[in-house]
DNA sequence: CCGCAGTGCAACCATAGGGTTGCAATCAAA
DNA sequence: TTTGATTGCAACCCTATGGTTGCACTGCGG
């Protein structure tokens, strides 16, 4: 997964409501309309934030009969977290190796 | 740093102008003017990008004679990092249980 | 002292996006 | 088959925000 592919997925995870949204099925799988029981925003809001959710990878759903469940893809979190944390090293070593040169070591 | 306090940082993250000034930054501190020589935006932009970076703790400034300079805080996107980890292993262990429990175990 | 580089501030524009309501379509259950 | 729950689609509103331009302020250097 290359750098520019983490983008949307932190833009995903930069909404309130989408945190609301993953903190609520961590509680269990669940479908647009038992989200919206719960949260103070309608079932059509809710939907299209799981339409973004899911497009970035953080969530897949299940169609069981008449509903869409919907379910946290954990793996998506550690692999964000483990590229977020690459970048960062990387940043540290090449900034670390600028101020040594500045430095005339 | 509790996930609310995250949420800032993600948006800040979910910007692609936002992480060329950040990869502009990784080949040393520069100042906003510098930055908009490199980058197809105006100087003006970049300063207000440079802002939000600053506001959650991903750059920070010094004053050096006329100019001001941004540096990178790499502990910022370290700490970021593992935080998000940490979210999404709860997410797993509470999700695990739940199945447990769904299986009868 | 004067000019120019760098910054800060403000107004403004356009689009993206979070939210809503309304309605048609689908499908389980009575 | 009819009813009610659930989803999908579309139109619409409003605010946030990324971008621009223009101008005033500051401070180094000739």
């Amino acid at each position: 997964m290359t750098t520019e592919a983490l983008i949307p997925v932190f833009a995903a995870l930069g909404d309130e409501t989408r945190w609301s949204i993953l903190a609520a099925l961590g509680d269990g799988d669940a479908s647009a309309s038992a989200l919206a029981g719960r949260l103070p925003v309608s079932r059509q809001a809710i939907a299209k934030h799981l339409a973004v959710l899911q497009e970035v990878g953080l969530v897949e759903s299940v169609r069981v009969g008449r509903e869409v469940r919907f379910r946290i893809v954990g793996a998506r979190l550690s692999a964000t977290a483990r590229r977020l944390d690459a970048v960062g090293a990387e940043w540290d070593r090449r900034l670390a190796a600028i101020k040594e040169i500045a430095e005339g070591l």
